[in-house]
DNA sequence: CTGAAAGCGCTTACAG
DNA sequence: CTGAAAGCGCTTACAG
């Protein structure tokens, strides 16, 4: 079946694909009769017509789409709610989020190019090379970034979580403090900036470095890490996040010891599990909707041709006290 | 800074725009003097050139994209992994699968157009307008179900995910049975397929009916309904997924009793922290690589014009027997 | 108030 | 082996 275009439905009316352009697109509303703006919906409706964004697009040079580019590792629930509310944060402004998934083995190069989006966010790091083709393409390339980084319009101060950690267990008494860190190869960008964080402030503190152990999601894993951690004096743990807290807790468990009393815990994230684990894990929590209206902020900005305002990027960690640490 | 096309790339390399075209396509290999080639090579290299999909799309008819539509709540971990397979796997036949979260105030006819997709996946019912209006623009529209219905390429049975439970729950002794509900409103269309899995296998074995309880992520709501569901003289209790069942856990030790010695809890979904829970939680597990895989078929099915093979349905579902119940 | 015409950037028969 | 030309569907000055 072939494509009905808007020749189709200035024939079907009796108008000029001029007039069909004008009517479909409310513009100089006035100027167009009435009968004949009837007419033309009317038509429209009866073909069936939608107009070819590919068409639009050529002929305006822009579309309305935002395009985010993920990490090629599951989202979880942080980003995963960043992203619902950039959705609605930014259909206010007409703008549609399209959201890739992993880098693949498809180049970024040939998705970009294929929706000509206004803006990209990357909430992973891409290459110079494809952001210098984007910006030269003529999309805005905004960066979310893992830690500080003056080129980013926003970031989650990664080594900061691994701060306020150990700001928690030393202000409650642990002098020998271990990480749990994932097992998944593909979090160890995160997980390096976080263990930074942690190794930082315990340094400014005078405490003994962070002993570390890998920590798979399974009990035996955690059991044997905090086996471990025991025999090195260890009295409380950072986990990379809260999975990992509640892998380390279980494991604390397989030991026949007790958190907090034995070992204290304390992860990241604040996701809904944590809450009803026993004991309830203290965690640093994101504020994913501070998150949400700063990007959406900054892409709005951009789009505008305005700078990206600076965020208080401190805002959006807070530490949940409960009962693991 | 103004567009860099085919025709600057033809006018620096001194050929045409088809020679271009064809060097840059691959097209007629052989055909294009080794020398010409390098020269438009090296010229789009030296001026960043980066085709308009726009206007290849517009003069082909067609893009390499799959638009995945979500529904519009946070998309949880099975879903999420359903993606990056799906991603991974029609990368190998050079699509690009692009994700859009919650329909939001943006109608989705504004969407589809502006990205032309080859193919639609609804994570979520769509109106039969819209799939007309995109089947009539040519492009593949399948389904996902939330139970068994032959328009959709693939089902996840949500009612059999009650079954099981119910299934399990019955040969381990239990015959009062009460159901955890969650709160969140828009879970609601797959809450009420499991209910009434669970109904029905209830009906079926000649147990009483359901005791359902709505159930809030936190200790206080779960240990009402803990309270209520004692009274009523329920032994074992069905949950809508696992976070949900970790809820009714936090809830039977909030009342002072023990799982599944008091009561017994059964999830769904099989996330990491059902392992890690004290006690182990006993689960219903969805395969989400299999869903992937039967998905991406389906979607290379019906992009070859092929009819879509019928996947297994049931195989998706497995009984994961823990501590729990 | 409405129409004829140009042009967005690309690809692909069709000629050489 | 390479080029001139048409056309995908749309919007928008520019004429009437």
């Amino acid at each position: 079946m072939p494509r009905v275009t808007s020749a189709d439905v200035a024939l079907e009316s009796g108008v000029s694909r001029t007039t069909v352009s004008y009517v479909l697109n409310d513009k100089h509303g006035a100027m167009i009769s009435a009968d004949t703006r009837e007419r033309v919906l009317a038509a429209a409706a009866r073909l069936g017509y939608s107009p070819s964004a590919a068409a639009r697009t050529l002929r305006s040079g822009r579309s309305d789409l935002v395009l985010c580019v993920l990490p090629n590792w599951t989202v979880g629930p942080v980003l995963d709610t960043v992203l619902d509310e950039l959705t609605r944060e930014l259909a206010d402004r007409q703008l549609s989020v399209l959201v890739h998934h992993g880098r693949g083995p498809r180049p970024l190069a040939e998705l970009w190019r294929a929706v000509t989006p206004r803006a990209v966010v990357g909430f992973t790091e891409f290459g110079a090379e494809d952001a210098d083709a984007m910006r030269r393409a003529g999309i805005q390339v905004l960066n979310t970034s893992l830690d500080e980084d003056p080129r980013a319009v926003f970031a989650v101060p990664q080594t900061r979580v691994g701060q306020l950690q150990v700001r928690h267990l030393a202000d409650t008494g642990h002098v020998h403090l271990g990480w749990a860190a994932p097992v998944e190869p593909r979090l160890a960008d995160f997980a390096e900036r976080r263990l930074s964080g942690v190794r930082a402030e315990c340094a400014r503190r005078g405490l003994a470095a962070p002993v570390v152990q890998d920590v798979d999601l399974d009990v035996a894993s955690a059991t044997a890490a905090v086996r471990a951690w025991r025999s090195a004096g260890v009295t409380a743990v950072a986990a990379y996040n809260d999975e990992v807290a509640l892998a380390v807790v279980a494991g604390v468990r397989g030991c026949g010891l007790s958190v907090p009393g034995d070992v204290a815990v304390i992860g990241v994230d604040d996701v809904p599990a944590a809450r009803l684990s026993d004991p309830a894990l203290t965690t640093v929590a994101q504020d994913a909707g501070v998150q949400a209206r700063a990007i959406a902020t900054a892409v709005a900005a951009a789009l505008d041709g305005a700078p990206a305002p600076a965020p208080e990027r401190a805002e959006v960690l807070r530490l949940g006290v409960r009962g693991s640490a």
